[in-house]
DNA sequence: TCCGAATGATACGGTAGCGAAACAATCGTT
DNA sequence: AACGATTGTTTCGCTACCGTATCATTCGGA
């Protein structure tokens, strides 16, 4: 793949997510949402903070947004009750998948 | 390109580009970025805003930030004085240059 | 039991985005 | 010259995000 091929692919991605009338994320958001999916749990407040390099509230407030569009849900940990776990949803899942087919379906059409 | 591979690359890209101190740009600023750095000119706000299908003032705020960012810059249609172009500049070029290699990187250590 | 450490949430002041509506400048036509 | 249409900007009230600092809860060891 190709810097120019690169930079086509997320062109037309991300007009087709704004052109969607889906969830408009941050990138921060995007990043936490992803990060969710795709590594294995358990995911914490504080784990997030530091993979992002961002401070604990960003977390929160991403969770508040995205927990209130149905994409997350927050649980106790009831081992260790200072804890939040961070859990996914069909609705998250179903986001996703739909990001997954935007890209592949984009990288297919792209200009040789 | 499966849809798996497709969301790592997408995670592992936004991961980078949260991580680094670079301008936070919204998907729409994103998308006007790329659409007058890969779509032969001209650009106007009007053209802009139906690519994009939001109202103009998304577009004129847009342009102010990424303006006052250097991304970007404005001019007047000289021919039609309603009109106002926009160009690239040198450090849009080089921010997307960046982007492009950042997925290319990313491509290249993806999971089978 | 008590006290420091750790976790996540909240408060605060500031900045930036949004849509809808109104505005100013310019053009083309009459 | 005058008028309506077109283009981009600005204003308005609103919502959401930011970092810093502080708070509430919980844990674990002295």
């Amino acid at each position: 793949m190709t810097a120019s091929q690169a930079l086509h692919l997320w062109h037309n991605t991300a007009l087709k997510l704004v052109h969607s009338d889906g969830p408009d994320l941050t990138l921060r958001q995007m990043s936490i949402l992803l990060h969710i999916y795709l590594v294995p749990p358990p995911h914490t407040v504080r784990g997030l903070a530091a993979v992002l390099g961002v401070t604990k509230p960003v977390i929160t407030r991403a969770l508040d947004s995205m927990g209130s569009l149905g994409l997350v849900r927050r649980t106790r940990d009831e081992r260790d009750r200072r804890n939040v776990i961070i859990q996914r949803t069909v609705d998250g899942a179903l986001f996703l998948e739909n990001l997954g087919d935007i890209v592949v379906e984009e990288a297919r059409g792209l200009p040789l």
